[in-house]
DNA sequence: ACTCCGCCTTGATCGAGCTCAAACGGCTGC
DNA sequence: GCAGCCGTTTGAGCTCGATCAAGGCGGAGT
């Protein structure tokens, strides 16, 4: 089945969205500068964006969903390097091929710009060139975060950490609204879905948080979280 | 006691060392172009070359030694991000800040570029920025392989892949001659450094590697070694 | 040559998180 | 309204790597 409901050109093989086939409008985020064609694509839940290795042709945006890139090992264990939200920019890379692959964890629409055009826009603007650098390292200082989480952190630490994270980045009305499954936070957290279950439900009972369901989770005391994450 | 044998002039309070107090000459691997002033430096073993949120005025390439980068929790606990061997660049920052403390492994000589003017660089030299970036893209591509690691592999599988990564940036006529010791390695791996030790010798006894001291490591059957990294 | 000290190895035990298993609950489709 | 299913929770037992402990080894300094 079809990821868009109506399919005309496409990239890679994939359909594209109806309205904005082409536009001048933003993908600001990204470069801050206009001139770059974007389009606009839908991805259903847990279909792959791209692979790993594959060449990357492509720079993302999420506009409405939720992103998951991750690695595997050959025995089918997998490492969620990112989850990426609205607003976020992934695929960029320097080299000639994406080094994780990406999949929508639930219907995604995403903006895209082909990756030559944007090096191309850095080449003769300077902003294009810092921005890219900037998401980078944007990407750089969340790895680098995770690394002491995975190497270093105990379970709770662990949970503590991806609820603030989460807190940060997705709250709406003191509520955060998970759009991945527990298998997902355990691959992002280096833990298995049971454990993360554990966890969160070891929280509930202190109080630290409420769960109205297993995906609405209400903070009630960040200081408490912020203990636990060090 | 002074890190260098002659003190002049100093950044940070620091003292420079005595020949090339300014050169025009490389910095190659950063840059690839002219035109930048740079100083050597050298650091005694375990000194802090900088610390974790210091501001990050200089951009540093090894010239002979080895420095970790690493971060720090509250009570301790250490991770190691990387490790920078002759040639490498580290302390390259987008933002105002340090995100790693790093510090000498051993007596380290490190050649040194005001940061300032090497975005002044990029900004007149798009070729220059294009490296900048690449330099943080492919920590960062270091970074996502280091999550698999840490989130996902086990102990063997780790020190594995460790020795596999220390035999490409270091081998010298087949012999890995390794300037970190047990806990860094474990610091590295997230294991403790009783962990890496057994592995190191179960390794050997299975013929897999030679150990001649405890840092001079002879890769006898890399293949193994390949398969246990997946 | 000897001693000291830091680093490394090895052994014994412990426990946090994994694995295996079962039951629960909420959503979807009939 | 009911059945089935997927995601989640909870329980029981196990295992891998951590912790605690004791020696061994080799290089630096006297």
């Amino acid at each position: 089945m079809l990821s868009q409901s109506i399919s005309t050109s496409a990239p890679g093989g994939r359909k594209v969205a109806p309205a904005p086939a082409a536009t001048t409008d933003h993908f600001d985020v990204l470069t801050g500068h206009a001139g770059l064609v974007a389009s606009e694509f839908i991805y259903r839940k847990d279909e792959e964006i791209y692979g790993e290795d594959e060449t990357a042709e492509y720079v993302y945006q999420v506009v409405r969903g939720a992103v998951r890139t991750y690695k595997l090992l050959s025995d089918g264990r997998r490492q969620i390097g990112a989850f990426h939200l609205a607003g976020d920019v992934f695929g960029l890379e320097t080299g000639m091929k994406h080094r994780l692959a990406a999949e929508a964890i639930l219907d995604t629409t995403v903006r895209l710009v082909n990756r030559r055009s944007l090096e191309q826009a850095a080449h003769s603007d300077v902003r294009v060139a810092r921005d890219l650098w900037s998401i980078t390292s944007g990407e750089l200082r969340h790895a680098e975060n995770h690394m002491l989480l995975l190497g270093r952190k105990t379970a709770m630490e662990r949970v503590a950490t991806f609820l603030l994270e989460m807190d940060r980045r997705l709250a709406r009305a003191g509520m955060i609204a998970l759009p991945m499954c527990r298998r997902d936070i355990g691959d992002y957290l280096g833990l298995t879905l049971e454990t993360v279950s554990r966890s969160l439900s070891e929280l509930q009972a202190k109080g630290v948080l409420g769960l109205s369901s297993a995906r609405q989770i209400l903070l009630r005391d960040r200081h408490q979280l912020a203990v636990l994450n060090c």
